[in-house]
DNA sequence: CAATAACTTGAGTGGGAACTCCGCTTAATA
DNA sequence: TATTAAGCGGAGTTCCCACTCAAGTTATTG
């Protein structure tokens, strides 16, 4: 439904120019890195000098600065949800689950915590559900994924679902990043929320 | 060393005039309302619309955006400790602890996610430590004495200090605004990172 | 190599928001 | 009530930043 408009389009340019694909990739990890330190309120300005291209061109590939964060946040999702897939058929399903709930901290700490701040400040997070709603989808799966069969062996509580998880781990990732704190208590932040997620101590 | 400078500074006003004292109130009540639902981002010509004052007003009283966003992060972290202070001899020190969790996550909830937010965008908690050092200390006390007792009675782990139940509960409330989920849901989430709190389940 | 469409550049534009300034108003004090 | 200094209003100033556009450059294709 989305794939063309055959009549009244162009014949689909899918592929751009060496140089545009070039710098489109560029301008993606400077703006990576520019939000990840700044933070979403950091300049176009800033993420082109640090792509090394002129302001014109981040948008022309990028329409609008809101556009480019999104793309951002769409990058790491996806970039997510392949750990995710890639973990899936492991032979120990608990510590694919471990490992992919480390992972996702490892991703968000220091790099990915403007993804929450995007909420205010001009793009929402729903927008992006709106735009690119594969994006969401696929994450939720492959946990899910990760999730039952982690359940099914027994390792963590049947009463929570791929939404939950995923909330805490944001959650998780937020206190990880709490300034103050050393990796020793850093390592304790986790490993209370891994044992919450192994289910309550029987009274 | 930061009291006063008698030598160069004037008599030490405390005493605002009434309406001055009113107005300031006004404005932080306005600013707390207008940056929890729109965040940090929100202009201060709104603050100042809400409040019913004019914008000289606003910069009357706090000389910079930054300090009127200071002040309201202060004024939360204050009532926290409030809460806290006023559980501290509450018979049933489980009960107590668990009670702040809650009202800590109340009272982040979708009032007070920007102080998240609020670590890029201007402000930076790092701040508010330099400035009001007494604040935090006193919270992380507070928090301190709740703790020391519920993990007294044997209803939360031992190996956890106050720093670390702090970042639990900031990435509680984090995961607890995350979007798309229902009450049962946040209600199990809640009881994942209280379990555990409690302690890993023996194997 | 020529032709051309795609791409890049960077000075410029517009708008929005933090902050200032000064004339007016009002609470405090005697 | 008169005096006065503290406080208030709000138009104006300044700066920053998202976004545009026309002129120049370069990859591509035959």
């Amino acid at each position: 439904m989305e794939r063309q408009t055959p009549a009244t389009a162009a014949p689909q340019r899918t592929s751009l120019r060496a140089d545009a694909r070039r710098n489109r990739e560029r301008v993606l990890d400077a703006a990576d890195a520019v939000f990840s330190e700044f933070g979403p309120a950091a300049s176009t300005e800033e993420v082109a000098r640090r792509a090394g291209v002129s302001i014109g061109t981040v948008f022309r590939h990028f329409p609008t600065k809101e556009a480019l964060i999104e793309a951002v946040v769409v990058g790491r999702l996806a970039q997510l949800t392949t750990e995710a897939e890639r973990l899936a058929d492991a032979v120990d399903a608990d510590a694919a689950f471990l490992a992919f709930f480390h992972r996702w901290i490892e991703l968000s700490a220091t790099k990915y915590e403007f993804a929450g701040a995007l909420s205010r400040s001009g793009t929402d997070v729903q927008e992006i559900r709106d735009t690119h709603p594969d994006v969401g989808r696929k994450l939720h799966e492959a946990v899910g994924v990760l999730l039952t069969r982690a359940q099914h062996t027994g390792g963590i509580r049947r009463d929570v679902g791929a939404s939950e998880v995923i909330a805490l781990m944001v959650g998780a990732s937020r206190a990880h990043e709490h300034v103050g704190l050393d990796a020793d208590q850093r390592a304790r932040l986790l490993s209370v929320t891994i044992d919450g997620l192994r289910g309550p101590r029987p009274s």
